[in-house]
DNA sequence: GCTTGCTATGGAATCCATTTCATATATTAC
DNA sequence: GTAATATATGAAATGGATTCCATAGCAAGC
C-alpha cells in the first residue's frame, strides 16, 4: 500500500508538500498541489490514521462508559452524545460495562495509553477518587453529581428533583407515599433515598419499609410490585417510581386487577419515556438527551482547548403533570 | 512521558527486551524481567497504543453503523454486539448515522485508513455495491440479507417470517389484514411489503390501500393509527405491525376508545419487546440480541484468521402466541 | 538600496513500539 | 565429544505520517 513517501516520489515533490496538500495547508503552488492530488488518485492512496494519531497525539475518539445500552435512560443519553459527536466529527467508543469495575478501569487506561482523547462516564461502579487518578491523562466527565472533583460533570440535582416531586405529591394531598428505586448501584439512588427519608420526616409523613421497593428495574418488576400491593393491608396512596417503564408495568398490571389509577393508587414516574406519554403517566423529565449533548460539548471543548479546569454544569428537570397523580 | 527507550536505558536492557516483557514473550531472564517491570512501575510508564496500532496494523476496534441507538431494535442488537466485544476484548465504535450516507461512508473510509479492523452494519442507507468496494480493506458484515455479496451477513428471512406471521393470522380465520410498516428506508421493509402483497394475492385476501400505514415508527404513531381506524367504515380485522412499541401505542389508544382487542381488532407485533410482554401482545421475535452477538463473532473470527470469505448466517425467528390475536 | 514580510519548498527529526535478524550461551541428544 | 536445539539478548529496520527549521525568491516599504 502506498504511503506519502511514494506519493512524493511519483509526484516529484517532497513528503512535506504531500502532507501540506493532505492537510490543506497554504503555501503549496497550484501546480504541485494538482500533481500530488493526481498521484493520490492514481495510486488509490489513503492515509494511515494510526501514524497520524501517533505523531499528533490525538485520536479524535472519546469513550463512553455506561452499564447497559438497552435501557431507555442510557440509550437517550447516548443519543445526545452521538448526535453531538457526529457534528463535531468525533468518534464514540462504547463501553457497556455492566458495572464491572475492571472494564471501566480498562477504559480509563485507554486514556492513559492515548488511545482516546477523553472519557464520558454516564454511570459507573468506580469511586470518584479512582477516576481522579486519571485526570492527568485527559479530560473526564461524569453524568452524575460527584462534588468538587478534578473531573467535570453534568448532572441534575437528584435530591432537589426528588424532593420537588414529593412536594408535588404532597401538595395533591397524598400522605402515604411509597417508593420504587431502580438499581442500588448508582450514587443517585442513595441520594434519592436520603431525600425521600428527609422529606417524610420533615413533613411528618409515615415511612413504611413495605412501601419501599429496591432493584425495581424492568416492566415486569413493576408488574410484580402491583401484585404485591394487592395483598397489602395498608397500601400507599401513591408510588414514586424511578423509570416510566417500570411505572407502566405497574399501572397495566394494577388496572388488570381492577385498581383505578390514580384514585386507588397514584403513580409518579421518571424520565418522560414514550410509554409514559402513552399511558399519561405524571413524570419527572430530567432531560437525558440534553445531558448527553452537554457532556459531549463540555469534554469536546476541553479537548480542543487543552483546558484541564473541571466544569460542573447543573441541568434542569421538569415535573410533567399528567393523569396518574 | 516515558517510552520504552527510556525504560530500556534505565533498566539496563535493550528496547527489544522491554517489548518482550510488555508482550509476555518467552526468552527473557527473570532478572531482566524484574528490572524492566520495576522501571515501568517507577516511571509510571504506559504504552502508547497508537504506536502499537501503527506497527501491528491492527487497532482492536470495530465500528458499528446504525441509524438510531435509542430505538429498541437497535439497542438490543448493540447489546448483543457489546457483550461479545467485551468478552473478546474488542472495542466498539458507534456511528449513529441517522441514515446519512456520507456519515456511513466515513466509517467505511476508517476501515480504509486502518483506524478500525472491521465494520458491522446493522442498518444502512448505502447500496450493497458501495459496501462491496470496501471489502478489500477489511471484513464487513451486515445485519440484513443482501444476497451473495463480498461481505458477510447475519439475517432473518424477513420474507419468510412475515409470510409465516400472515399464515398464522390466516389460520386464526382473519381475512381482512392491515399492515403498519416502520421506516421505509431499510431493505427489509420492501421485502416485507412484497411478502404481504404476495400472500394476500395467493390467498385471495382483500388488499386495501387504507389498511396500509407507512413510516409508523413511534408509540404515538401507533396511537394515531388507532384514531384513524375509528373513523373507518370498513376496518381490518387484524393489523400486523413491525414493532411492539408501535403496537402498544395502538392498543392502548384503541382500548381508550372502547375497541376490544382482539375481538374488534387483533394485533400482531414484532421484536418481542418488554412492553409487548406486558400488554400480552402476540409477536414475532427475531432474536435481535443473538443477531448482534452472531455478527460480532463472525467478524471477529474473520479478523482473527484474516479470512476474507464472506459468511452468510440465517437466524431463527419465532412466533410468540399471546393474547392480541 | 536595504530591510521586512510573505510565499513556496524540502531535509531531517520525531512520535513509539514491534519484529527480523544476528549472535551467543546453555542444554540435550546420541 | 559433537551436533542439534532451546534459551537469552540486542542492533537495526520498520510502520507512516507531521512539523520544525533552513533556505530562497519576490514584492512592498521607506
Amino acid at each position: 500500500m502506498a504511503n506519502i513517501k511514494e506519493i512524493a516520489r511519483i509526484a516529484g515533490v517532497s513528503v512535506t508538500t504531500v502532507s501540506r496538500v493532505l492537510n490543506n495547508h497554504p503555501y503549496v503552488s497550484d501546480i504541485k498541489r494538482a500533481a500530488v492530488l493526481n498521484t493520490i488518485e492514481q495510486l488509490n492512496y489513503s492515509r494511515n490514521m494510526n501514524a497520524v494519531h501517533l505523531i499528533t497525539g490525538r485520536t479524535g475518539a472519546i469513550a463512553v462508559i455506561l452499564p447497559y445500552i438497552n435501557l431507555y435512560y442510557f440509550s437517550i443519553v447516548m443519543d445526545g452524545l452521538a448526535h453531538e459527536a457526529l457534528n463535531a466529527q468525533y468518534r464514540l467508543i462504547l463501553c457497556q460495562s455492566n458495572y464491572a469495575a475492571e472494564e471501566e478501569l480498562k477504559v480509563l487506561e485507554m486514556l492513559r495509553n492515548k488511545e482516546i482523547d477523553g472519557v464520558v462516564i454516564v454511570s459507573t461502579a468506580l469511586q470518584p477518587e479512582v477516576i481522579e487518578e486519571y485526570t492527568d491523562y485527559g479530560p473526564v466527565i461524569t453524568c452524575q453529581d460527584s462534588g468538587e472533583r478534578r473531573f467535570s460533570s453534568v448532572y441534575i440535582e437528584h435530591y432537589e428533583a426528588f424532593w420537588d416531586g414529593l412536594q408535588y405529591l404532597s401538595s395533591k394531598g397524598y400522605r402515604k407515599i411509597g417508593y420504587c428505586e431502580g438499581r442500588q448501584n448508582g450514587s443517585s439512588a442513595s441520594i434519592r433515598q436520603s431525600a425521600f427519608r428527609a422529606f417524610l420526616s420533615e413533613r411528618n409523613l409515615p415511612f413504611r419499609e413495605e412501601w419501599m421497593v429496591y432493584d425495581c428495574m424492568t416492566e415486569e418488576d413493576g408488574a410484580g410490585v402491583a401484585l404485591s400491593l394487592l395483598d397489602m393491608q395498608d397500601r400507599p396512596e401513591v408510588l414514586i417510581i424511578t423509570g416510566d417503564h417500570v411505572a407502566a408495568g405497574l399501572i397495566i398490571e394494577a388496572r388488570k386487577h381492577g385498581l383505578r389509577i390514580p384514585e386507588d393508587l397514584a403513580v409518579m414516574g421518571f424520565d418522560n419515556q414514550p410509554i409514559g406519554r402513552l399511558l399519561d403517566i405524571t413524570t419527572i423529565d430530567n432531560h437525558l438527551y440534553d445531558m448527553g449533548a452537554a457532556a459531549f460539548r463540555i469534554i469536546h471543548e476541553q479537548i480542543r482547548t487543552g483546558s484541564r479546569v473541571p466544569v460542573h454544569r447543573k441541568l434542569d428537570y421538569e415535573i410533567i403533570e399528567r393523569g396518574t397523580v
